[in-house]
DNA sequence: AACAATCCATA
DNA sequence: GTATGGATTGTTT
């Protein structure tokens, strides 16, 4: 079969024939992780609805002439299952947030006039088999919308499939060149591969090479099954003990044709949609942005929908106790996008116009345009303002594409800006002002009055809202679609600088940068006023600190490359001999990096038991399944060893030495100040926060980080922050006492557990004991302890139970923190910090638990993480105070604070910072820092 | 080039 | 069982 050159000849006046998969877009909505936190204000989830409206959306867009119909798989069973019980018997019930979605979708569907169809008895994918049948009888033109493959069997010179992920059309050609096989031939194809998702037998072994290789030779399955007996090896007994299985698989692959409907392809059409009852809907499903789209009209229909939503838009007080699902609602002052001014300052005249304006105003919208995404590497191109919003300026400084205008002299600009930046009386309101302080620090200009960071505040006002990013929040708070950076300087290998982008291009995004956080910070910042424990997280810890970290990142700190290059070295031989090794071991070569290749040796070849599957199905070769293999086999010690020492070269020896600045010599990391959801700092490029300390050789990578000429290194950690901080919180007595008597904690919880003296605790018991504590950080149930102490699960039981029983208030606090959090939606930490949790009243089991657990520790986690960052504010404070450049603060690792000290006056500054430490918070156990001198990071422990 | 899956480093 | 970032392989824009 060829490619019909005759496609031509349908009927192009006839508007497509749209055919949508609904279950199919219905599955994948409902599986976007961005999506399943959505819900309404009284916890129905709107995840799926969204999703699947959001594709219809699109759909929409890339047909506009399409005549669009849905299909949805109606309850209950079809004729498959009467023809074969086991079809699709391994499906998972649909979930109970997904079921309820369903009919929502479908009163959507209807009141946008588009015709819906849910037959019972046959399943989605009969109904469109049997209208793409009828209409490519009719020669209409067909589209089937869909993510099922299965599908592919549907295509006809007619009949194309498109994905609607990633908008991929399929026609025959490219069923072939997909599958390797004619779309005629799909059946044949499925039904000798088998499904073990639909559980639809094949040929075992047979996966997509051999199901096209045998039809490339016979052409149909029927000829495959008559040739059965000319297949050599054992995938021919595979398929001579399928033989009989086939036909029934072939059947039950095959998509139904002739379905009866009450209308055929040719007589279903759309309606027109019903404004109003849309916008009820889309009001009771909270569906912000359809609303919204409604009153903008794509049918030039009503405003019901913009006039719902600002009355509708109230902002929603943030101790609104009706509000459990951590989505909240804030009043939108700049709905309308108004007239904008935006200056690009080429003249000395209109720059000081703007300059006398900065210099009287109270507070100002400013970003930096730069080189590079890294502070240390970043070069001003230029600068940017807002004082109202809607006026903003772009001040170009050295943009140097060939026929570039002449530009204001960068220094001359800068020397003018200098006092304004510096001024602390002047508030600056930015978007992520740590990086634009970084970069201005290199023209000698310390940034202050930094009042306001944008992405601070919608940190503050909710962390679990991952992004954080401009593009976001102007999406989120002001439905507004900013230009990307991307839209300017392009992407990928082409990207451009900064520097190489048009100044007219460049300004219109730049002074919107401006202007947009500007507008951002009057969305979100009344929001966040509202919440008085939110705001002093904001004032008194998140906006002092971000200078602070400013300044570590700048210090950076000192590595020695040679200790590094010689340990890559020596890694790389060792690695070198593992792997011959390995091979020898497994018989052949293959990639010790490979999970895939792994498994199949280990599981396939040499036949070694699974111990552990991932959460995928696959085998699992995780370090606790190899270390269990071990003592049997020979190969996993060999991997195991291979893994821990290739992990080391590739991300520690031999990248870390790449990172150093050649204007410093140090490593400058960056830490991230609006990332966690429990509010800890995190650490990237690179990441400071998991440099190796448990295994002998990555001891050695802390070996070089080292202290400057006369220096040392000192750390600094809380000891046992965390438990310290659930004895505070829940005031249990047993726990409160001892800590304050400064016993080893571990040892009296073995004590009180097992019911012995202190001293009589055995190194066992003491470990257990361990577990136990951490355990209960993390909100841990029986079954985890029992995994981790390798013990039954009743003696875990048992364990915890004996630990509840001894503390009690420990208990009691547990209980009320899941409770508050399953009332309120979110838990605080002891100064304010809050942490939503979207999932802690899902239906679904397993999100529910992991949210309780969650709830558990982030009061714990966060607090900590509080603390230490008030540590560092009292640290910075003081080392500010001293002005004494032979003490920096370097790096910040969770519980613990890294210094570099001259050794003239290191033993008297570090039992001052133990002292700022100790006191950077009171509570009602003692809070216990403890430090380490050494020569470099590894002897400081 | 971007993304998922898997594994592993830290607190 | 909590919270992260990053390297690698393997698949798909």
């Amino acid at each position: 079969m060829t490619i019909s050159a005759t496609s031509q000849d349908s009927n192009n006046t006839q508007s497509p024939l749209i055919l949508v998969d609904g279950s199919s877009y219905l599955f994948r909505a409902y599986h976007v992780p961005y999506l399943q936190a959505l819900s309404t204000a009284d916890g129905q989830p709107t995840g799926a609805i969204t999703g699947v409206l959001n594709m219809f959306r699109s759909l929409k867009k890339d047909y506009p002439n399409g005549n669009i119909i849905a299909i949805f798989d109606a309850k209950g069973k079809t004729f498959r299952n009467d023809m074969y019980p086991e079809y699709k018997a391994n499906r998972p019930p649909m979930p109970d947030d997904l079921r309820t979605q369903i009919a929502p979708i479908h009163e959507i569907i209807t009141a946008m006039g588009l015709p819906l169809l849910v037959i019972p008895g046959v399943e989605a994918d009969d109904v469109i088999g049997t209208l793409a049948r009828q209409a490519d009888e009719l020669g209409i033109e067909t589209v089937i919308s869909t993510g099922d493959k299965d599908m592919a069997q549907l295509v006809t010179q007619h009949v194309r499939l498109i994905n609607t992920m990633t908008d991929v059309e399929m026609d025959v050609a490219g069923v072939s060149e997909k599958f390797g096989v004619r779309p005629d031939q799909i059946i044949d194809y499925l039904a000798l591969m088998g499904d073990k998702v639909d559980n639809i037998p094949g040929v075992v072994k047979c996966g997509p090479k051999t199901a096209v290789k045998w039809l490339a030779e016979h052409g149909t399955m029927q000829e495959v099954i008559a040739n059965a007996d000319k297949v050599k090896g054992k995938i021919g007994e595979n398929l001579r003990d399928a033989l009989e299985q086939l036909p029934l698989s072939y059947q039950l692959a095959t998509i139904k044709c002739d379905v009866e409907l009450e209308q055929t392809a040719g007589e279903l059409a759309a309606s027109e949609p019903d404004v109003d009852a849309l916008a009820e809907l889309y009001q009771k499903f909270e569906l912000k942005r359809l609303l919204a789209d409604l009153g903008k009209g794509d049918s030039g229909t009503s405003t019901t929908g913009a006039a719902k939503k600002s009355k509708k838009a109230k902002a929603t007080n943030a101790n609104d106790s009706s509000n459990l699902a951590g989505e909240q609602v804030v009043e939108i002052k700049a709905v309308e996008v108004e007239e904008t001014q935006y200056d690009i300052i080429l003249d000395k005249a209109l720059f000081e116009q703007w300059l006398k304006k900065l210099q009287t105003c109270e507070a100002f919208a400013f970003d930096t345009e730069t080189t590079s995404v890294h502070y240390m590497k970043a070069e001003i191109v230029g600068v940017s303002f807002a004082i109202e919003v809607g006026k903003a300026a772009y001040v170009p400084l050295t943009h140097d594409y060939v026929d570039a205008p002449e530009q204001l002299d960068k220094d001359w600009v800068l020397a003018q800006l200098k006092p304004l930046l510096e001024s602390k009386t002047i508030k600056k309101i930015g978007q992520n002002l740590k990086y634009d302080a970084n970069v201005l620090s290199h023209y000698d200009i310390t940034l202050q009055g930094i009042d306001f960071d944008t992405m601070i505040e919608s940190y503050c006002y909710n962390s679990v809202a991952t992004r954080h990013n401009m593009d976001a929040l102007a999406l989120k708070y002001l439905d507004y679609q900013t230009v990307h950076f991307e839209d300017v300087a392009g992407k990928g290998a082409k990207q451009l600088t900064f520097n190489q982008i048009e100044i007219e291009k460049a300004g219109h995004y730049a002074a919107e940068d401006a202007d947009i956080t500007l507008r951002l910070h009057h969305a979100i910042f009344p929001a966040l006023e509202q919440t008085a424990s939110m705001l002093s997280v904001f004032n008194e810890i998140e906006m002092p600190l971000l200078p602070v970290l400013a300044r570590m990142e700048q210090t950076g700190v000192l590595i020695d490359s040679d200790i590094l290059a010689e340990q890559s070295f020596t890694l790389g031989q060792r690695l070198d001999e593992l792997e011959i090794e390995a091979h020898n071991l497994a018989g052949k070569s293959f990639n010790l990096a490979s999970p895939k290749q792994l498994q199949q040796i280990l599981f396939e070849e040499l036949q070694i038991p699974v111990i552990k599957k991932t959460p995928k199905g696959a085998p699992s070769t995780a370090e606790e399944v190899l270390q269990e293999l071990a003592l049997d086999y020979p190969l996993p010690k060999v991997i195991l060893e291979n893994r821990g020492l290739s992990k080391l070269k590739s991300t520690y020896t031999d990248k870390l030495p790449l990172m150093v600045s050649d204007k410093t010599g140090r490593l400058h990391t960056s830490y991230h100040q609006a990332v966690t959801a429990t509010g800890r700092l995190s650490s990237t490029d690179p990441n400071l926060q998991n440099i190796p300390i448990r295994s002998e050789q990555g001891r050695k990578i802390r070996q070089a980080f080292i202290a400057p000429k006369d220096h040392k290194i000192v750390a600094i950690d809380y000891s046992q922050i965390e438990l310290r901080i659930m004895a505070h919180l829940s005031n249990d007595k047993g726990l409160v006492t001892a800590f304050s008597e400064g016993k080893d904690i571990h040892k009296a919880t073995a004590a009180e557990i097992f019911a012995v003296e202190l001293d009589e605790v055995t190194t066992d018991q003491r470990r257990s004991a361990k577990a136990i504590n951490f355990g209960l950080i993390y909100g841990m149930s029986a079954f985890g302890l029992a995994k981790q102490l390798h013990i039954g699960r009743q003696q875990a039981q048992e364990y915890q139970d004996k630990y509840f029983q001894r503390y009690p208030g420990v208990l009691t606090y547990m209980e009320d923190t899941r409770q508050q959090a399953s009332e309120q939606g979110y838990v605080e930490t002891l100064y304010g910090r809050r942490l939503y949790l979207p999932d802690i009243n899902a239906k679904n089991g397993m999100r529910k638990k992991a949210a309780e657990r969650a709830a558990i520790n982030a009061p714990m986690q966060g607090t900590a993480a509080d603390i230490i960052k008030k540590a560092m504010l009292a640290v910075d404070h003081w080392l500010l105070e001293q002005n004494d450049d032979r003490i920096k603060m370097t790096m910040q690792v969770h519980d613990e604070l890294i210094f570099e000290i001259h050794q003239d006056i290191v033993e008297e500054t570090t039992a001052k910072l133990v002292e700022l430490m100790n006191n950077a918070v009171e509570l009602s156990v003692p809070l216990i820092a403890e430090s380490g001198i050494g020569d470099n990071w590894d002897e400081a422990h």
